[in-house]
DNA sequence: GGAGAACTACGAAACCTTTCGTAAGATGGC
DNA sequence: GCCATCTTACGAAAGGTTTCGTAGTTCTCC
């Protein structure tokens, strides 16, 4: 099973593919709105982006209704695995682990998601054996 | 203690940040060469990203001697902070615990290092209490 | 002290991202 | 049919990053 080629999405177009993770398809008008929620956006500038990034596909794009209707085009856990893995190599020498202790020293994370950490941690040991 | 304001690096400007925290103060001429060992990069180029980084304050310059000699003008720590905490914002909606299986799913971490990790989920839940 | 090597400085080109103005096409109500 | 409105398409400007050619400066050593 070949992995389809995608480029790195920017900030905005992950922003973008975050709304449509989240609320399934879309059109511009509902993205925008969103989006306007966070900064003010104009429509076209949306617009004009959603539609580089369906030439990169990254986005797909149902043209039957005038609205088109616009879905992300690789599933969330991909472009989190390609920015992780980027993320490690650039600014954590590859060192998972430094990485994670960062992260769990940065956030709050509470004592139930500890524990399922933890309980991941064991069943990767398990599997290592 | 206030923090001083540095801007995010760019991809370019961190890879030559990781080789002056690996490498500790450097001149324009050895940065360009380990760099050389991935990719080649015209000398000048490498020079005038390093004069920019200086221009931004990312990293000081000594010009003491005739080739200036260049450190990193900010922790490794706190752009690894800055960049995580910018990516579990933008790819991983905040969660931490999303972020931190998936590094731990994607990459080989050894048990050593698992343990080290468990140890310090178990110093975080005694800190919390 | 002159030639060549090693550096730095500068400016511009090429490229990418982001933003938005404007035009043109489709729709619906009157 | 016609106007107002919604929508897409297109192009270009503005800003940032990356690359590199060229010129100037400093040093070395014969």
């Amino acid at each position: 099973m070949a992995k389809r080629q995608f480029p790195k999405p920017t900030d905005s177009e992950l922003e973008i593919l975050q709304i449509l993770w989240q609320n399934g398809p879309s059109t511009v008008k509902s993205v925008n709105e969103i989006l306007n929620g966070k900064k003010e956006t104009g429509y076209t500038t949306t617009l004009k982006l959603m539609q580089i990034m369906n030439e990169k596909n990254l986005v797909d794009r149902d043209e039957n209704e005038r609205s088109h209707v616009y879905s992300a085009a690789i599933k969330e856990n991909e472009i989190q695995k390609v920015l992780l893995d980027k993320l490690l190599e650039t600014a954590f020498s590859g060192s998972a682990m430094k990485l994670v202790m960062q992260a769990l020293g940065n956030s709050r994370t509470t004592k139930e998601e500890l524990d399922k950490i933890r309980e991941y941690i064991n069943q990767i040991e398990r599997d290592q054996k």
